[in-house]
DNA sequence: TGCACATTCCATCGATTGATGGAATAATGG
DNA sequence: CCATTATTCCATCAATCGATGGAATGTGCA
């Protein structure tokens, strides 16, 4: 018997359970505007905290927690000199995944008008 | 006279506001397992909203609000056929785009021992 | 037209997230 | 040591998010 069509083939999972959290989990931190701008930064080399805090014009606690995230889920890491930290992007990973990330969602949403 | 280390050039942005908020908006929609999950269960082809629910294990009204953030985005589109409606990636973009990120996002995390 | 099915829409509610201020920690220089 | 600077840690509070159930919408069929 041929299947039809309301019992076709059920569509197939190419990820397991825990890739799909693992990766939610660092996707999300790429989902807001600060933190990307902050890994946006970093991407010329390293930057210590109140640099980042004077540039982007935040609180220095408010930056400290927002890379407390990046940290968290291994997309920065940091260097203590002296009084300061310097962050910077942990791997070339990040800036790439940055980089196609933002690219192919700027065509993506750029994609309003279809004609 | 040359710049001092305190003084040192800042560190400079690639991305302006609008970018940076446009594309944290579609990368937040990936930071989402669940709807990771929809994406990829989406990359054969079209599948309409009860078996998505039903293979996802999630009610219908569940996976409906999923796909309404999706859809949102632009991620995927809709195509009504009689009773049912179809989705599908919207774009190759997004196919890749959840390729790439799920890799980079993997390997990324997989570095917790460095040696 | 009336009914059943597929899906969306809407309002609600609990859970998560992000900003913030104040206290703790760490390093430096008198 | 003590004061100062840089940063993190912690608790709190508001805002946002996601799941959910019930009503509304759309489609096909008897």
């Amino acid at each position: 018997m041929a299947p039809d069509v309301e019992h076709a083939a059920p569509p197939s999972a190419s990820y397991d359970e825990a890739s799909l959290v693992e990766g939610a989990r660092l996707l999300s931190a790429l989902g807001d505007a600060e933190r990307l701008r902050l890994l946006d930064l970093l991407r010329d080399g390293e930057v210590c905290v109140s640099q980042l805090a004077e540039v982007t014009g935040a609180a220095v606690t408010t930056v400290s927690q927002r890379l407390r995230v990046l940290r968290n889920r291994n997309l920065v890491s940091a260097r203590r000199q002296g009084k300061h930290i310097f962050y910077s992007l942990a791997d070339d990973h990040v800036s790439q995944l940055v980089t196609t990330g933002l690219a192919h969602a700027l065509e993506i949403g750029g994609e309003r008008r279809t004609t």
